[in-house]
Parts: C-alpha cells; structure tokens; sequence
DNA sequence: ATTCTTTATTAAATCGATTTAGCTAAATTA
DNA sequence: TAATTTAGCTAAATCGATTTAATAAAGAAT
C-alpha cells in the first residue's frame, strides 16, 4: 500500500493537482472553484486516506511545524517535566517537538542545533550549555527564531524565561537562619552557569544580611557530571571536624540534593537533627521522603508555556521587528519537615 | 545571512550542482572528478558553511533519519530515562528523536502516528495504548517499520521489547510471602493492558503457589489517570477493617507507588511494620526514602539498546522480508527496607 | 460586433537536494 | 585512420507539495 500523493487524487478524477490542493487548503471558494468538482475532491481525499506529506510541504513553504528543544538530560525530572509542559502547549498550536539532550556540553548542543536548523525545525527553546555562546549568537545572526530558559547570556541580547534565582535561594537559606542553622553549607555544581552562580549569590546574600559570615569552606561547587563519591565527600569535608560542623545544607539542583540526602542517611546523620535540608526542585522523591524535603519547586507549567508562547510569537512574523521578551517567573517555597528542627 | 545551497557553490564555481554534490557525498573518484576541483568544492562549501537541507535530501531519498517516539508520558521517570536512552542509542546511529506523550489515550497516540508517518519520520518505537490496535495494524500495512516496547498486543505479530512482568511480580510477592506477610495487596493501574495484566497475574500465581487464598478485595485496579484520592480511598479500603488488615501492599507502577507511600505515610501507617511495601520501577525517591523501597528495577539501558536496534535493522533494509523480534528482558529485584519485617 | 468581466481551471515554476542517463574531448587501441 | 575507451563533467528528471501567472469559455456591457 504506497501513500496517496496530491497527483493520485487529481489523475484519478482528471483535474489538475493545483485545483486539489486549493480545494484542500480550503482554498475553493477563493478561487472559484465548484462546488460540485469541490465535494468530489474532498470525498476522493476521504476515501484513499490522503495525508499531505509533510516533508514536501516543508520544503516548498519553508514551514515544519516542529520546535527544536535542546535540554541537558530528558532523563532528569526537572526538564521531562518542563518538555511535557512544552510538548502539550506545542501540540495545542499545531507543533511538535524534537528533543536533543546536551549532557551541558557546548559541543553537543552546537551539534544538535547545527543539525536541526537546516530545516528540520522552525525554531528552537534551549537550555544553553556553557560555552555554547558562540552558537547562540549564529542562530541570532541566521534570524533563527529561538527562546532560551532556565539561563541565559548576559553579554547576549535575546529572549528568555528564567526563574528568579537568586530570590529563591536567599529564601531558603533565610529560612534556615531563622530556623536557627548557625553553619550552613551549600551545595552546588556547573561553575560558572549564571542559573547557579544566582542560587549561590542568593545564599551568599541570605547570610550576610543577616550579619553572618561566608566561609569559602562551606561552599561546594561539583562539576556537572559528578558522581555519588563527589557528593560525598564534600559532605564527608563538611562533617569531618566536630566543632565546625555544619547544620544545614542548601542543595542548589534535585540531582546533587537526592544523592546528598542519600549520603547523609548513609552516615547516619539524622535530617533535620544534625543536618536541616533544603533542595532545588521539587520533585516526588522530596515528598515521599521521611522526613519529606523542604523544597524551593519552579513553576514548570509557566515556564513552558511562556517559552512556547515567546517562540510562536518570534516565529509568527520574521519581518517585523519585535521587542525582547525576557520573563522572570518565581519559584514557590515549599517548607516540609527537613528543615524545621 | 541567507543558508548556502547547493546551487549557491555550484554557480560561484561555474561547475554544475551534480558535480558539487557528487563530490560532498564522497563520490568525488567514483565519478572521476578531477582532484583540483574537487578540492575547490570542499574548500568553498567549508568556508561558506554549507550543510545540506535535510527536508530537502529527505524528499529526495524518502530518508529522515528520525526516529519517531511515542509513549505514555516523557515526564514519568520510567518513561525519561527510557527515552534518554532511546535517544542516546539512536543518535549513535546518526538517528534524531521525536518524541510525543499519548497519555495511554490510543486516540492520541493514533493521531501522533498518522502526523509522523506523513514522511516525517522513518520508523517509530512505540509504546501501545489499550485501543489503539487498529492503529498498529495499519502501521503494519502500510510497511512502516516499527518496534513496540513495554507492551504488546497479542493478536498482532510485530516486534516488541518487553520484560518478564508476570516472572517480575511473582518475585515481588514471594518475597513478601517470605517475609511473613500473610494479606497481600495489589494496587494497580491501567485495566485490561497486557503489562498490567501480567503483572497481576505474576501476583495471584505467587500466591497460589504459596497455596495461599487470592482474595478479591485485596486487588485494586487503578484507571490510568488517577488522583492521589483515589489511592488513598484504595488503601482506606484495604487498612479499614481491624482484623482483616492487609500487611503487605505490591505497587505495579512507580506512580501509584510514590502514591501509595505518600498515602500509607498519612495515615501513619508504619513501612514495614504495619504494611511491607514492593514496588515496580527503581526510581530516586526509592533510593532516598526512609525506608528505602523494596523495587523491582527495569533494565532501561537494555530495553533502550534492544528497541532501537530492533529497529535499525526493520529499516535497513525495507524490501527483504525479516524474521520477527520478540524479546523479553529480565527484571533486577532490588531488596530494601520497606519489605522486611 | 467588440471589449470587458467573471468563472473555473491549469501549466509551470519553485523549494534543495539526489540520481540517471548522456555528452564532449582527449587518449588509447585496432 | 577509424573505432573504442576513458576521463571529466552536466542536463534534466525526480521527490510531493504550494503558488504564481495564465488561459479558455461564457456572460455582460458598450
């Protein structure tokens, strides 16, 4: 069984294909074509389940219908549930959605973009790694419509959707000085990403306007690809001398936050007794946990539909000049049992 | 800045398009183009960036290199880190992925497979809602090449890549039996799904081994798109009754399962002293929960490897005629704290 | 009777690649 | 010298749609 093609419907009741494409385009009164021939196109179409193929049309309108997302992991809650958002708001005006996980590697997203934008997608939401400027500022030059979020450029002008970092972390370290941490530690990873460098300054801040000290000693900054056995030794390092202690740590991601809470059980140190906890992302694990986990959750139904809305409208009119839309959207504190002593 | 065609190097070079592509796709000494221009091809497509249009090459060679995905729901973790790996496995390949969330409605799924098989993609790893069999068998008839995964439906032969439910559950329940649990509770999902089904069956064939009664009441069969309400009046049910309590609850699902604890946890139901807990799938809140939770893991890595390669090879080569793939996967049981009293 | 409109339709160009079939000039062989 | 081979390259068809410009036939206006 080959596909119906525009040219099988149009041989068969002996017009020419461009009259079954305006009829099918619901292009027939515009052009005056009758009603009659019309209906028989239409029940021809029906009946030999003809689907125009998308490929064709792509290459003739220049149109795919299909948005590019690159994230760093699908596999990680925080950007399936964030792709979920995006595809079910895609879907809803037409579009599809193609996934590139970049691992947070530069190279990987220059790849995964450079392949995508030769006509396999209309327009891109990505979550850009570091080091992948350069490509960020191609796709601006090739006037590709594009939204970036969970971080941006500074040095870059372009559209974004972020969450307000640096609020957020300062609320959860705030809460933990009022909850009495005298020592609190912090976890984070990816150096230099502006997303993190706003949820360490955040704490940063939290403690200095409360008059405490910032002891470099009490900030752990692991790399993207980390492992269990970084994360705990970093804990190990922060436990290890008994009168510096610490009593509180502020995970800045899921990922660090369930592996740290895997190693604080695994050196019996009782959550919040010894150690009050605070994590990035709210995700299942943190409400299911005994105690369950104090979490700063993002709003990941306003994220997705914000960068979808921003990317339709970047790719509903090219000509037209448009104003920046950058969006800064905050988080939600979530106050659960690890972190009231 | 306009995108480099073909045609664009042809014209600056005065050669013809034939040539240009020719000698791109490496077929430079095949068709004896002399080296000196061939080099000059090479050095102005590299210097003007040139990257061929894949909607373009795609009409042409009816090839995509794209695979299309369709399963329950990227933002469930069982699901993400599949599709990680699918992706993964398929970019080695030169494959990118397109993924779409049917939320177990075959109408979506039907949908989503008629728009991607209009050229879009060359072939789909499919995770089959109930209903949606019309579908796959039309798939079938159309020569589209495809894999099913997590599920099958019996009355149509295709290749699927699948795990021992029914060996996974009986595993789980023994273990449970075992461990002194004399009431046993199934709470699951999905009615009438093969996995599912299987899954419960592994249960009841557990128990009747055990020579142990398979009592009813004790089976709770969740629709697809349940609340935490309607787990939690599950469990009410199961726990109501002082001297018929259960002791023991099997999970089929990692979601009725963060569900369930959650629940249990409510209720200050003691995991596992009041009631001993197994569930399917090992995610991270597993891992970090106290107690830790007794799971039944999926090999994901495999089940990724397997589906993939399953399909490369329908694809490679459409016309010869290829025996079935069917295969079935081993579980891994993993022993934690919530089973053992 | 001639020109202008309107109706109903179509031929052909186009998107950007791949691929088949063929062509010219030089070199080699008979 | 004529016939054949080889090297080096190209014209044109093709994939399946969309879209522009055109056209034939019929009716209306002058």
């Amino acid at each position: 069984m080959k596909k119906t093609s525009l040219n099988d419907i149009a041989q068969q009741l002996g017009v020419s294909k461009t009259l079954v494409s305006l009829v099918l385009n619901g292009k027939g009164k515009e052009y005056r074509i009758s009603q009659d021939v019309q209906k028989r196109v239409v029940m021809l179409a029906k009946e030999l389940n003809y689907k125009p193929n998308q490929i064709a049309k792509g290459l003739r309108t220049g149109k795919t219908n299909t948005i590019g997302l690159i994230i760093a992991d699908i596999a990680n809650p925080f950007f399936g549930k964030l792709g979920r958002e995006i595809e079910r708001e895609a879907a809803k005006h037409g579009y599809r959605v193609m996934f590139c996980s970049s691992d947070e590697k530069a190279v990987n997203a220059t790849q995964q973009i450079e392949m995508l934008q030769q006509g396999q997608v209309d327009g891109f939401i990505i979550s850009p790694p570091n080091g992948s400027e350069e490509q960020i500022k191609q796709l601006k030059k090739s006037k590709t419509p594009f939204v970036l979020i969970d971080r941006y450029f500074t040095e870059i002008e372009s559209n974004w959707v972020v969450v307000d970092n640096l609020k957020a972390s300062y609320q959860g370290t705030e809460h933990l000085i009022k909850n009495g941490c005298k020592r609190i530690a912090c976890i984070t990873t990816i150096p230099g990403m502006l997303t993190m460098d706003n949820r360490l300054k955040g704490y940063k801040k939290a403690l200095t306007d409360a008059s405490m000290e910032i002891d470099e000693n009490l900030i752990k900054i692991l790399p993207f690809s980390h492992e269990i056995t970084d994360v705990m030794n970093a804990i190990k390092e922060l436990t290890s001398v008994e009168e510096s202690k610490v009593d509180a740590i502020l995970f800045t991601t899921s990922k660090v936050g369930v592996r740290g809470i895997q190693c604080l059980h695994s050196l019996n140190l009782k959550i919040p007794e010894d150690i009050a906890v605070v994590s990035f992302d709210d995700i299942d694990a943190y409400k299911i946990s005994r105690p369950t986990i104090t979490a700063i959750a993002q709003p990941l139904v306003e994220i997705g539909w914000h960068s979808v809305k921003v990317l339709l409208e970047e790719m509903a009119d090219k000509r037209k000049k448009k104003e920046l839309r950058q969006i800064t959207l905050e988080t939600k504190f979530v106050i659960r049992n690890s972190s009231v002593k």
